[in-house]
DNA sequence: GGGGAGAGATGCCGC
DNA sequence: GCGGCATTTCTCCCC
């Protein structure tokens, strides 16, 4: 077991990547407090001294440390004891090992970066390049203006001159996204010094309570797909063949 | 190269938990749409079959796929091919693998569950059996009855016998606190008939802009912290020394 | 560093 | 399954 201490500490150091399969228990007192009892996890400490510890089922991670924090690494008991601390955060974890399945380090390089598509942004952008989406006459405003106003995803006069707000959501608006849409009018009515300003919520979907709201302050909907769902949809029967 | 293929059939096959610390490019498709050019990352694969793929930096997955998937594992042009497939969720990736740093298997038993404590509902929990804390003669209401009403964290009626809402938030409270504040008092109005209830945000801290807003719909805050939050304060000192 | 808001959010609990 | 909501949310952008 002592033998993991130097590999787990020239790795921190030349911020390499750990990774370790174990037997352990977990504890975090920071933003919140937890204890996981002892049970098989995977360990990964990486360059930036992240650590996530993945249980052997589910998405996300069970305990964590952010980034930049100090790690060491020490036998208690017969244990190998990993704990990490970010003063900033006044974050702790303490990972107490009992057993390890496997270990490994390397230094990993990788300077690329994500691209994502059909974003709440690329909606937007969506609606002000065909603003008949939108409804017949919707004339948007210069997409700089919105930033005058905080962050309104569209802003545009109907046809009949009013003043119109759009948030859009990529998936079912709720009542959080009703909330929204009512503050930014409420903004733009304090803002402007008028009182006739419409809202419009544009989404795939939007749940009973939401459309109930909606109504209630006058708002509407309509709906939208994010822009590549369509695409995805029209090339669905090709993505399936490719994995049958 | 081709060695991996049984080695990930046979360990996905098994349960087991796979970890491949390799160099790739990463495509999804589904909700959205993403690529992620070549570089070296950590590829989780889970008894469930859930995927994750981790960066050399950073806490959240660069790509992922949720539990349930269907993973193949092939050889295309010499790369080791790894993909995922959805059906219910519609979500596709597919990992190009074009060299192999380490790979482990792995099987991992684990049936414990983390215990979190100083969460939202331990504020509302403290809020009801110490009333004093949010105002001298305040009176919590049975908190069955809050879910008739939706989801407040806390009901009652002050000193004066005023209908009381108040919503908790372990962190900064922010606009959408507000919001949320907003939504539950009207709702409130509405289905008791009555125009005349309070608003109360507890949190250890809020936003100007949202205390503004507090302000504006004549609601109040007051200062409350999730109840480990004192308690670590108080053991900071000895924390700290354990780390030291 | 704080505020505001999206996310392929995730996960939990309720109906 | 959907709806509503917290999360040690995380991450990004902008001030």
């Amino acid at each position: 077991m002592e033998n993991y201490i130097p590999k787990i500490e020239e790795a921190v150091n030349r911020n390499e990547c750990v990774v370790i399969a174990c037997n352990c228990s977990v504890n975090y007192s920071g933003r919140a407090e937890s204890f996981l009892p002892e049970g098989d996890r995977i360990i990964i400490i990486k360059s930036d001294n992240t650590i996530i510890v993945h249980q052997p089922t589910g998405n996300a991670p069970v305990n964590y440390m952010k980034p930049e924090g100090s790690i060491k690494a020490y036998l208690e008991d017969g244990k190998l004891i990993i704990t990490s601390q970010n003063l900033a955060l006044k974050d702790f974890m303490t990972v107490v090992i009992n057993q390890v399945h496997f270990f490994n380090s390397h230094k990993l390089e990788d300077g690329a970066s994500i691209v994502v598509t059909g974003t709440e942004k690329d909606m937007a952008d969506m609606l002000y390049k065909n603003p008949n989406l939108v409804e017949d006459g919707f004339r948007p405003v210069s997409q700089e203006e919105q930033t005058k106003y905080g962050f309104i995803d569209v802003f545009g006069y109907d046809k009949n001159g009013v003043l119109t707000v759009i948030e859009c959501k990529r998936y079912t608006a709720d009542l959080k996204a009703v909330d929204q849409l009512r503050r930014y009018v409420e903004k733009i009515k304090q803002s402007k010094g008028i009182n006739n300003v419409r809202g419009i919520l544009a989404s795939p979907k939007i749940s009973p309570n939401a459309h109930r709201m909606l109504q209630d302050f006058g708002f509407s909907h309509i709906k939208v797909n994010p822009p590549n769902y369509l695409e995805k949809f029209g090339r669905k029967q090709k993505s399936l063949m490719h994995f049958a």
